[in-house]
DNA sequence: TTTCTAATTGCAAATCATTTGCATTTAGCA
DNA sequence: TGCTAAATGCAAATGATTTGCAATTAGAAA
């Protein structure tokens, strides 16, 4: 890994900052949806405010390099946009796993064709909902 | 449609009470998200606590009458569960546009095949970001 | 029908995530 | 190197949702 995340902001045309930098690199080791508060505490050692890692997700959001993950879990969670994938979440324990298998490319297509009022569609949300074999004996 | 609430909720095996009766009602004959500010206004003149709605709410939706839809917007959207459908949302303006078409059952299914920890997976989310015609120009 | 009990409701206050205002610092261009 | 808009920290505000507790009520039991 290591990627140059001072590249990748400068693309985004972004100013490179020390949070910024942490934050993409906490989302390029963790694989996984992440909040603002996840963060906040892994990145404790640098002290960064709470506050800036909720602006930081929002311009990072903004700028379309993280996507938002909605887990049904009370916060907000993120991922990167390249990282293609969605999740099952456990509505007992909150367990996530995800998986790549996605038509919703075709789907967006189809609905926009058809779509009196939109222009654009960029992005979409896919999250299975169910229980995991733990929760189910338990 | 004048349904049955109450023979919806005694099916639900939850007790037929006036709040919930009048908010499932309301999801009837609002045949979109809508959330709990939003049922508090509009039945304001049977007085119901604000708090009573949120219970209510989630007694419903634990029951499964009711899903949740995450339109991004700041507050818990819910729909009935039996409205399957779902819905593209303006990121400028908020404006959301339904669709029927979902092909998410079969990725549910192929999902859940492959995974080493589900054993059900009940519930799906799928929406669709982007951009309305007149955000679009502005 | 009356009685009883657990579930439901209202009210006030608490909590949790997130946002805002403002002063200070800093990235990146001139 | 200096300048300016953008980024940051801190304290306080906001908004959605939840919790504790006492009063009420639905529905089963007597």
């Amino acid at each position: 890994m290591n990627k140059d995340f001072a590249l990748t902001l400068k693309k985004a045309k972004l100013k490179v900052t020390p949070a910024r930098q942490a934050i993409l690199e906490t989302f390029s080791s963790d694989c996984k949806p992440i909040n603002a508060e996840y963060i906040h505490q892994k990145l404790k050692d640098k002290g960064f405010n709470l506050v800036t890692i909720y602006r930081t997700l929002t311009s990072l959001e903004t700028s379309g390099l993280l996507k938002r993950v909605d887990l049904r879990k009370g916060s907000t969670y993120y991922e990167l946009t390249d990282h293609h994938h969605h999740h099952v979440i456990c509505t007992g324990c909150g367990k996530t796993e995800s998986f790549e298998m996605c038509d919703v490319d075709k789907i967006s297509k189809g609905v926009l064709r058809k779509s009196p009022l939109f222009e654009t569609i960029g992005q979409h949300s896919l999250e299975l909902f169910g229980t995991c074999k733990s929760c189910s004996k338990g």
